[in-house]
DNA sequence: TGCTTTCGTTAGAAGTTATAACTAACGGAC
DNA sequence: GTCCGTTAGTTATAACTTCTAACGAAAGCA
């Protein structure tokens, strides 16, 4: 989307190219999931023939790969631009959430179950790392009580997945059962477990973010 | 796999192919996922032509459909027989990892992303409903203290799910957070996002576990 | 022994991803 | 302005997939 203006005309015509495959892409992958995604149907919507998308991107693998991408920077963005807003980590479990429901099957792609064969590049694990420390630093303004666990000191010696990051063994635990928590709640309701249950799913939600938080 | 002694030879024959069939469905489930399952690589493994598979599942979605509902039995057994055994909701806990674990795929065809146009059928839901039981029953032995939460009242209200458990809101409620909780640590795992991070995600579930029983 | 049901076959339709080979058009250099 | 290389899009094709249709053969049953 950004900055179509780079370089020959040929290299725009491209990028808006791509750009136009991706997002007839999000729109089959919102109603049928990523799964059952065909670059056929999306060079016919396009008023093109098959191979003519090959082009544009060499395999489905690869086209999958840079939605994920999209998706992955779609959240830290989302997060990044509500903490900037001074949001603490309540406030950012419920921006996670309204981005999880706002399209339900992009939130799969990246937290569901992973595509068979496929295997991340480097740049999308970068990516999900800002996701990270955003959560790691609103975790860290909250007071961290009580004693350290088993799991904490675990992980004063196994914490390379935080890079540089200051933060305590404490607000790394709180960080990961933050993701684990919410990704517990939301990946159900979204995989449609609570359907037919009869309770608010939001209720749920939020009473694990307020055990969470009182700690 | 039980009882293939019923009725009529030909039944027999049937009974056995099928389950042949399904054999061969979940090891190459285990390797290539749900999504990849294909009917024709089964048929020519087991040395006859494609179409002979349809004599014995109608389509695809059938016979992901049994393997489905074979995944929630093997799950609903699993934990009834450790309960039987007198295992509390910690061992329940490990049990649940350890049955995950040992097939990831069967977890995360049963909890993972669900396939596009796939609806259970309802005695899917009926098993569904027995480890829900066994998962209450549990919570039940267990002192619930604490204030009624706001998610406890409204559970009070919307407990048709239960069926006619005679649990209390509160109880309800941490047997709702005991499988959120456990499936977030757990499909985080499966679908590899801990990979790469250094700790020991054993760990972190044993972390979230005490932390649940800790209230 | 014959009848009927069922099993497995081949043939084929309608999809899919992906490659190969060709044409046409576009953009930059002279 | 003309020439020429790059690139876009085409059709044809291969190798898959699920699934249907029609046929032959085998097995069970009376």
């Amino acid at each position: 989307m950004a900055q179509t203006d780079t370089k020959t005309p040929r290299e725009r015509y491209r990028a808006q190219v791509r750009a136009e495959i991706k997002q007839h892409a999000w729109e089959q992958i919102a109603t049928t999931g990523a799964s059952a995604l065909s670059l056929n149907a999306i060079s016919k919507q396009m008023g093109m023939s098959g191979p003519a998308l090959y082009r544009y991107y060499a395999s489905r693998d690869e086209l999958i790969t840079d939605l994920i991408r999209d998706a992955y920077r779609s959240v830290a963005d989302t997060l990044r631009s509500a903490s900037a807003a001074g949001a603490d980590l309540a406030e950012l479990a419920h921006t996670l959430r309204r981005w999880a429901l706002e399209d339900p099957q992009r939130y799969l792609l990246i937290y569901g179950t992973p595509v068979p064969g496929y295997h991340a590049p480097d740049d999308i694990t970068s990516i999900s790392f800002e996701t990270m420390a955003i959560l790691l630093d609103a975790s860290a303004t909250l007071p961290s009580d009580g004693p350290a666990t088993p799991f904490d000191t675990h992980l004063a010696e196994h914490r390379d997945w935080a890079g540089d990051h200051p933060a305590s063994p404490a607000v790394l635990h709180r960080g990961l059962s933050f993701w684990t928590r919410m990704h517990g709640v939301l990946s159900l309701e979204l995989a449609g477990h609570f359907t037919g249950m009869g309770f608010d799913p939001a209720l749920l939600f939020t009473a694990e973010l307020d055990a969470l938080l009182a700690h």
